[in-house]
DNA sequence: GGAGGGCGTCAAGGTTTCGTCAAGACGCGC
DNA sequence: GCGCGTCTTGACGAAACCTTGACGCCCTCC
């Protein structure tokens, strides 16, 4: 059973999400503001929280920003502001995801799933190789015929993402939100320039890539 | 000296696999068939283990879960099949990783290395020493060249966490969180000034340190 | 054959982060 | 109250990193 911290105010909305969130398995601890919310997860850390941005007490994205600072617990967002600038903000502070009211049950349910599926380690190999090449997630480190190579965040990243699923083809679309976010969809700059980096780093000849390969168009593919 | 159990019926694959290994400081036991594999394993248990699937007698997996329900042994599957069935029939039966042929002795250096790491995470060396560098972490000691160095406590702290796990990448964030509570998760002044005065205290030249390392954005690592 | 789009490469510029230093604050024992 | 070691804090140049745009190549379509 997955404890949930639920951070609102709003009583009535607290009671109808604590009836249909315990009705599919979680444990729902409701905390009516901040600083009782910052308390419950000291004291007894939960699976995930969801943070009502609207709080009395204290600015909704500053709890995300303590929640996330504290611990590795993912946070979903609920506001009813819609803007871009407010879904940056609490996204910049470490939310996981951001559901805008009005909400059906079931669309947060699904976020809950996902975020939930996401906060677990990934795979389940925390090495990946291949011919001279090897990839060691839980270290960071990447050796290439026994050297290590050092690779930048976003290199890392990147590379993270293609392994996740290894032979598989990851859309251009799905590597930029995963690495840059969301409003870097269609910035296929980037994945040209780190592409690029990264095979010269792994790659025994970068010019005709073994491993992180291009599908024109598409996305690319690291076959092991 | 790790013990190492080799599961492996070839006998040519064999000879090599215990050469190479044995030169880095294992010491292999050679079993052709499952039935001795479990055998010597139940007499002698093993460090860590390399299971052939290919074997003659029995089918690979099932002594994959022999082993594994006999101990705790780290379990490495050596296999020509790639396909994804294979591998999570592998997983399933308690393999720890999984390698396909043909494979590097770099990568399955690494690998194993992974693996014994992953099997003792809590089990803390005791002293770790490398170079004129000698870090006794029961005794809270540190020598340099047969001199002990003075460290402050929050020295220390600092590199008992980093000591944890050697070779792995301790991100800005969890070192923080670790040493000065969760509340001084972005503060990483503390960590440039105090990884910095122990480069000072440890490395023979702390403005091109071979020990402790930093990773731009992430955090830092301890290596050997 | 030419035009256009997608890709790979490169390097300059701007931005972030790092390492270092030193001054002040703090706590502790005397 | 005083001295000592330690911790915190801010500032600065240096290094690493990211972004951006330009260019040439290949392929496809016209």
């Amino acid at each position: 059973m997955t404890t949930l911290l639920l951070v609102e105010d709003d009583a009535s909305l607290a009671r109808t999400l604590r009836v249909s969130l315990g009705a599919h398995g979680y444990e729902v601890h409701v905390a009516p503001t901040g600083a009782e919310a910052l308390a419950r997860a000291a004291a007894d850390p939960p699976g995930v929280a969801i943070v009502d941005l609207g709080l009395p007490d204290v600015d909704g994205v500053e709890v995300v920003r303590a929640l996330r600072d504290a611990s590795e617990v993912p946070v979903i967002v609920l506001s009813a502001r819609t803007t871009q600038d407010d879904k940056v903000l609490a996204l910049d502070a470490g939310a996981d995801d951001y559901v805008t009211k009005p909400f059906g049950i079931e669309e947060l349910l699904a976020r809950l799933r996902a975020a939930l599926r996401r906060a677990q380690p990934s795979e389940r190999l925390a090495v990946v190789s291949t011919g001279g090449l090897v990839v060691d997630r839980q270290a960071r480190r990447v050796e290439r015929h026994g050297q290590t190579v050092h690779l930048t965040p976003t290199e890392w990243n990147v590379l993270e993402v293609l392994l996740r699923s290894p032979g598989d083809l990851v859309t251009q679309r799905d590597l930029l939100r995963e690495v840059w976010g969301p409003q870097y969809a269609r910035e296929t700059n980037y994945l040209r320039v780190y592409v690029g980096q990264l095979r010269r780093k792994l790659e025994d000849d970068a010019s005709s890539p073994r491993h992180i390969l291009t599908e024109p168009g598409v996305g690319y593919r690291f076959v092991v």
